[in-house]
DNA sequence: AAGACCGCCAACCGCCTGGTT
DNA sequence: CAACCAGGCGGTTGGCGGTCT
């Protein structure tokens, strides 16, 4: 007995978005917020599945993503962070602000995976892969790949997962980043309670997820600066700083229109 | 110039999890 | 407590663009 299908398979479109579906998905999802994406569709006009829409959304068009290459010190993150968690890459890329899982997730694949092994390192257990060759060494982790859990000899096993419980004797941060770069890995990779709070179901203390930025800002507006990506990329917000999920309408649309286009441009540009 | 090959990434699929009834 | 449901996650695929021959 297989699951149901999370959407009627007749009449659903699946492939690629147009600029035309995307503009409808962003259109609902800002005068509407997010709320059951199963109704989202329909709602919206769209002849699409729920889930197609979440992940369209998620991974493209919500508007604190970030694009482009990840960063030196952002590959960095992810390789240590993948020394610890593995293939989660939901709660890896959960301490990347405006990055999404699935864009981690094809970055490792498609760099970061080629770069381990060209180093000699096996992506998957982050150990060298002729550990025998060279006994000796604690890590064959060039400088620029070394993950912090490799040179820490302070190692805890957590469900069958390595981790460090020193976190911090050393940063990648130590590399040639950029200072933003290195804010941003400082204030994760160094804090304890933060890489703790990956293994507990606690909310992240950085979170980029921007569904949690419009009540944060309806309840305080404090809080909504705390999100420098998505103030920086949509100024225009900050005039509307009193918007709730039903108050994000039409009167501080123009500007986030305006970015929605963008992307819409963007695609139609490509 | 054109066909073959390769790499990247958006999107899909199926399973898992947590909440609700 | 079981069944159901929606959302979320990770693995995989397929199309497209770039490079090579």
């Amino acid at each position: 007995m297989g699951r149901q299908p999370c959407c009627d398979k007749l009449g659903v479109k699946k492939g690629p978005w147009t600029a035309e579906e995307d503009k409808k998905l962003i259109n609902f999802i800002l005068t509407n917020g997010q709320c059951c994406w199963r109704a989202v569709p329909k709602l919206a006009g769209l002849r699409r599945c729920g889930k197609s829409c979440r992940l369209r959304w998620t991974n493209y068009l919500r508007p604190d993503l970030k694009r482009g290459l990840l960063t030196e010190a952002e590959e960095q993150l992810v390789i240590d962070l993948h020394a610890r968690l593995g293939n989660r890459w939901s709660k890896i890329a959960a301490r990347l602000p405006g990055r999404t899982d699935n864009e981690i997730k094809n970055h490792w694949n498609t760099h970061i995976k080629k770069k381990l092994l060209k180093s000699g390192i096996d992506p998957v257990t982050h150990e060298p892969l002729h550990k025998e060759a060279k006994p000796e060494e604690s890590s064959s982790y060039p400088a620029d790949l070394l993950p912090e859990s490799s040179n820490n000899n302070d190692m805890q096993e957590k469900d069958g997962i390595v981790i460090n419980s020193d976190d911090n004797s050393r940063s990648p941060t130590e590399n040639s980043c950029s200072t933003e770069d290195s804010l941003l890995l400082d204030s994760i990779c160094n804090d304890e309670m933060l890489l703790n709070s990956l293994w507990m179901d606690e909310p992240p203390l950085v979170d980029a997820s921007w569904n949690k930025i419009i009540p944060l800002a309806a309840e305080n507006t404090n809080n909504y600066m705390d999100y420098p990506s998505w103030e920086d990329n949509y100024t225009g917000l900050s005039d509307c700083q009193d918007f709730g999920v039903h108050d994000f309408g039409f009167d501080c649309f123009d500007t986030i229109e305006l970015s929605a286009l963008n992307i819409l441009e963007m695609e139609l540009n490509r």
